[in-house]
DNA sequence: TTGTAGGCGTTATCAT
DNA sequence: ATGATAACGCCTACAA
């Protein structure tokens, strides 16, 4: 019964420039450098027992004699046998892995929502023994149709997403594929997946009352890209609040640069430069910036050119980042749910599994933490 | 030939505290939901060949007639045909997905070194139509069997680790599994496991130096956890610096806090308060962070408390974190090349899959990038 | 309680 | 060039 290691080609490993190689090298794992071969066939083998009486006694222990059962576990931890996972799934139809879809890089920035998010979904997965993937959706044609695979292929289960664009070829859709779905961050229960949001609207509406109570008349908002859902969500409570408030809807001035929802920095120090050249009686008092990575370059770099924050101006994040609370001033923000929408999106996506009901939309609270960035308004 | 979806039992969604549901329900996409239930063998049916042939016509195009493989091309397409990659995988005894272990949480902090290095992997093994799967090693022991199921039960075809531990339990072992396996950051090559890594100590080092050439005389080093491998390292670099510019030992002093290297943000805090207790002429005069959190942290504070950057202390980081560049003073770090270790690691992977002869260990470098934290010591 | 046998969907070997 | 057939490793009626 001989079993052999996976097999292998000759290939060569291509290094990258600006690097050093140590001297000896490694050989990777040979062929049948594994002792983890055995199969439920050798453990029934030297259990004395059928393949399928084996089977049962891993999976449905109370149907097998104490005895055959104890004589089989143990043959099984001798070998160490592991069940081959691959071979149960196919048998079974279904896989215990979950996949989740990124809009994009996932690296830039402060706020670490999306790790966050990502921590929350693996945690509450782990805990169900499922497992997690990572999909990248850079909107090429290729990964759609990979995506797609995946979907259809029976290597996953369910699957999450952070875009509100989902991927479809032809006949087949992610939406279609008739797996759960879940998605995060943005609604998109409007194509029929439920979804787990945070609050973009009132939270900011009443983060933006507060600053008004503060005093604030004039404000600048540091916007993401317009077709982002967080950014019509977000405007529309800081326009909401400036209504309520009486003021004109020019009470607030939209800044919009650049082109991605992860060039917040690049955002928020593009707009000081604005703020800066607008002569200082006439600056808004306070800023809104739809991300503390806008909010925490803006304040970089007024503060660098002797602005002081709060007593010139205010500057309010949203995300809740870590990092803004040990800022100078500690960065005031909305602080996203970001690990518990994550639990929360995994929970939803195992309760379709099992065929649960479940709400279209569960919107989790962002709360704002005043720190230290915002301030009554300056009087003049 | 009826096929059904999976099969559905009735379960519960749990909700948590603190969110909204709205009214309306989603009923899940039951059994039958998908159209992508065509097998190989409905192709064929439709295509009016045999099963094999269908297989063939798709993974080796040139060893079928032009004209049958057009037919069922054409088939597979009408009928929204998707292979089955569990069977495949079953057959062929190997998956197209990796594995990537990392340490613990990945989402505290701003330095975004673990997103980057994820970031770094997903897209190169995507290049190659490889899945990337993440599992978290929290220590417990069921994770660590549920890693090593992973592993030795057919469901992963190498993994990463960002650990410096590799689970194992009794005679199984992710090193023993027979599966190509690459460190992270972490120099495990002396567990056989080929590492990529960079060049903390020289890094530290040289940085150390330069600090040095400004004037320096008197420093304060923020530490990670002593069981950290990049600790020994860091730390050893500063040493190696300060002892060949002739300085005693207690040139520079060791400041540790926290018990784990996440919590580099409440470790410059921490620090900075001591700092602060020290009578203004006898403070160390530059800060050498282990990470940007940390320096960040201590910037934060002893600006907060009217000390000048950098011009009563300077404050050096490590990691790189894209948002130091826009703190005031912008924070001068140590750039580790995040996204480039995990781009190495993943074709290291790819590299052993292949069989081919692998360095032991790939140094990237980290460069200074001298931002305006640090300048020449004050003078007094 | 245990064993036998068929099949999950694909790939690969062997004929034809 | 194509088709029949036997695995891949496991689970699960069904039979004993």
């Amino acid at each position: 019964m001989a079993r052999v290691g996976r097999a292998q080609k000759v290939g060569k490993s291509q290094l990258m420039e600006q690097e050093r190689v140590k001297g000896d090298t490694y050989s990777g794992n040979g062929p049948d450098a594994g002792a983890g071969t055995a199969l439920m066939r050798d453990v029934a083998e030297r259990a004395g027992v059928a393949i399928s009486t084996v089977s049962r006694a891993l999976a449905n222990p109370d149907r097998v004699s104490q005895k055959t059962r104890d004589r089989i576990i143990a043959a099984a931890a001798q070998l160490g046998y592991t069940p081959n996972a691959v071979a149960r799934n196919l048998r079974k139809g279904s896989a215990r892995l979950m996949m989740i879809v990124l809009p994009g890089p996932f690296f830039s920035g402060a706020s670490q929502i999306i790790p966050g998010v990502l921590e929350g979904v693996a945690a509450t997965l782990a805990a169900e023994g499922f497992n997690l993937m990572i999909a990248n959706l850079d909107r090429s044609e290729a990964v759609e149709r990979h995506i797609l695979d995946l979907a259809y292929g029976g290597t996953i289960a369910g699957s999450m997403t952070l875009a509100s664009y989902l991927p479809q070829q032809g006949a087949r859709s992610l939406v279609g594929a008739g797996l759960p779905l879940v998605g995060i961050l943005q609604d998109v229960s409007g194509q029929g997946v439920p979804s787990v949001v945070t609050n973009d609207r009132t939270a900011m509406r009443d983060a933006t009352a507060r600053l008004l109570a503060l005093g604030h008349r004039s404000f600048l908002y540091i916007a993401a890209p317009p077709d982002n859902y967080h950014e019509h969500e977000r405007f529309g409570g800081v326009q909401a609040a400036i209504a309520a408030a009486g003021l004109p809807p020019a009470a607030v001035q939209r800044i919009e640069s650049g082109d991605s929802f992860q060039f917040g920095l690049q955002a928020g120090a593009a707009t000081a430069e604005s703020y800066l050249r607008i002569p200082p009686a006439q600056r808004p008092t306070a800023i809104i910036a739809s991300s503390d990575d806008a909010a925490i370059a803006f304040m970089g770099y007024v503060t660098r050119a002797g602005v002081q924050v709060p007593g010139d101006v205010s500057v309010l994040g949203f995300d809740g980042a870590t990092v803004g609370a040990h800022l100078a001033p500690p960065l005031s923000s909305l602080i996203q749910p970001a690990r518990a929408m994550g639990n929360e999106a995994a929970r939803l996506l195992l309760a379709q599994l099992s065929g649960a009901k479940i709400p279209s939309v569960v919107t989790l609270e962002s709360t704002l933490a005043e720190r230290g960035s915002t301030g009554p308004a300056p009087t003049r």
